[in-house]
DNA sequence: ATACCTGCAAAGTCTTTGCCTTAGG
DNA sequence: CCTAAGGCAAAGACTTTGCAGGTAT
């Protein structure tokens, strides 16, 4: 997990101003343990005092577009969750489809040569993939 | 591909009525080569003037439950899409970023090893999977 | 006849933009 | 000072629901 004065460092870099705003978002998008949406840290406390829903918008578009933060999409959520992009890799995730709890998994990516023999089949450049497994872990399973 | 009357006994079997809207959007359903919104299908002159947005919708949501039609999300695009369910296996997608093309990808899937011992480790019951992959196609590489 | 289906209108959810004000460098 | 960033209000896109009237079985 980054510092905070790393992730401040590289939004300064990229010529980001430190402003209340972004100081609290970046904080409070450190103690989430998951991809979290905007709607999920617009309702934590530093947040709710220190700037509204557009303001966490935009701060969420500048830190995606810098290669901050990565835009996730999940099956049967409406909203955007997002993550750290902390290596350049992408993640794989695992969502209980009735508590919907979301863990990242640890596992070696196993699509990376697939991915490579498509990109030669089809022609496609600067390939990318996402893969996400759904099921009812083992605490819902017992309801 | 299935065929309009194999399909439209399906409905009936499920307890689905036969009904201009059902046939109309099956029909046009069919002559989809790529998963399909709700709005492309609206924009079909047949469908246009056979049913409303929310007929759609709510058949839409009829043939999901009863697994003729599997929902889908892509990352980066808002509304869902739905394709055919023909078998019980879920298939991968290829999409350009640029011209938002999408293809069907007809290879073995290469997770469902992976995915069992994901439910072995983690306890979960019922597991499914999601495979996309993304980049730029050929024609678009040329802009 | 009765349960299902449709259409219209309207509300809900999440996202995005415009515009004026504020404040960082 | 100059420009990026913030706040508020409102619009946009997609989805979903309520209800009254129509239709398949």
């Amino acid at each position: 997990m980054p510092s905070y004065e790393n992730l401040l460092e590289k939004c300064r870099l990229k010529g980001l101003r430190k402003t209340k705003a972004l100081e609290a978002v970046l904080k409070v998008m450190l103690k989430q343990e998951k991809p979290f949406s905007l709607v999920e840290l617009e309702q934590d406390p530093v947040i709710k005092k220190t700037c509204d829903r557009t303001t966490i918008f935009r701060i969420f578009q500048r830190l995606t577009s810098i290669g901050l933060l990565r835009k996730l999409s999940f099956s049967d959520e409406k909203a955007s969750r997002f993550s750290f992009n902390k290596d350049e890799s992408h993640k794989e995730y695992l969502i209980c489809q009735s508590c919907s709890d979301i863990q990242e998994l640890d596992i070696g990516c196993p699509v990376n040569s697939i991915e490579k023999e498509i990109a030669e089949t089809s022609g496609f450049a600067k390939m990318r993939h996402d893969l996400t497994f759904y099921g009812i872990c083992k605490n819902c399973q017992e309801d």
